[in-house]
DNA sequence: AACTTAACCTACAAAGCGTAGGTGAAGGGA
DNA sequence: TCCCTTCACCTACGCTTTGTAGGTTAAGTT
């Protein structure tokens, strides 16, 4: 599992049009996913943040005919994840321990959502 | 708890000098603690990365005769808490359960963190 | 032929960060 | 008393990231 370069607000808004749409798209049905949620971005802004994901290696582009159809490169679940290892490493050395604690300390965790992740210990791991 | 305000690795580092330190330090054993791990910033840089925690609000500038003293505001499990809080909201929105479950299909925590969280649970609730 | 859309390239300002230099005040020693 | 060092304070400069497009051109639509 490779490390994730890291993007922008705006650059995830994009992936996450992308990401719920399918994860590939082109450029129009983006802009109108975009203007939906009340984002109004200049196309040519919009194509300024598609060619970072590209360069951040977050998408791929593929021609489609003469259009280019934005293809995600990882799952959102992979990207989460992935932020969720550097977020670890940097500011707990990597102690996920050391992180629950943390929310447990916080109060983060009810007791439902305690148990359910006992549920899911006990039961992922056969799954998987 | 509020939100305190991000900082960089630079600035980091000397808040972790501080920390240890007992929460306040003058510049001159920062400088030599900052030497002795390798970092060899000259004293100006070094007061540049001071008067932006301040600004940040990560620090109080205290004078003690004709020199400052620098107070960190918060402690380390603070900061790293309130990093925490906003990692969790912008990245799980909230769901704290879905970070923890993130960790666990990351095979992040061994069963033996596992059961050590529960116990911190199950003691940790009634101490507070 | 004119218009619209999309692609591609370039740019530019603001912010964040590393990295100090210049200057001046204040002790400390020769 | 005069110089040197330390520290504080202000200013700056280059690099990177991010938001925000404009200019130009090629291609498809009327």
């Amino acid at each position: 599992m490779e490390e994730l370069q890291s993007i922008s607000e705006s650059e995830l808004a994009i992936m996450q049009v992308i990401w719920q749409g399918g994860g590939k798209i082109l450029l129009a049905p983006l802009m109108e996913a975009l203007e939906r949620q009340g984002r109004s971005w200049k196309p040519n802004t919009v194509l300024t943040f598609l060619s970072r994901l590209a360069e951040k290696g977050l998408l791929a582009v593929e021609k489609q005919g003469r259009l280019n159809e934005y293809v995600a490169l990882c799952t959102e679940e992979d990207y989460t994840a992935s932020l969720t290892r550097s977020f670890l490493g940097k500011v707990y050395g990597g102690d996920a321990k050391g992180l629950v604690a943390s929310l447990l300390r916080q109060d983060c965790l009810s007791a439902k959502d305690f148990s359910e992740l006992q549920d899911f210990w006990n039961g992922g791991k056969k799954v998987k």
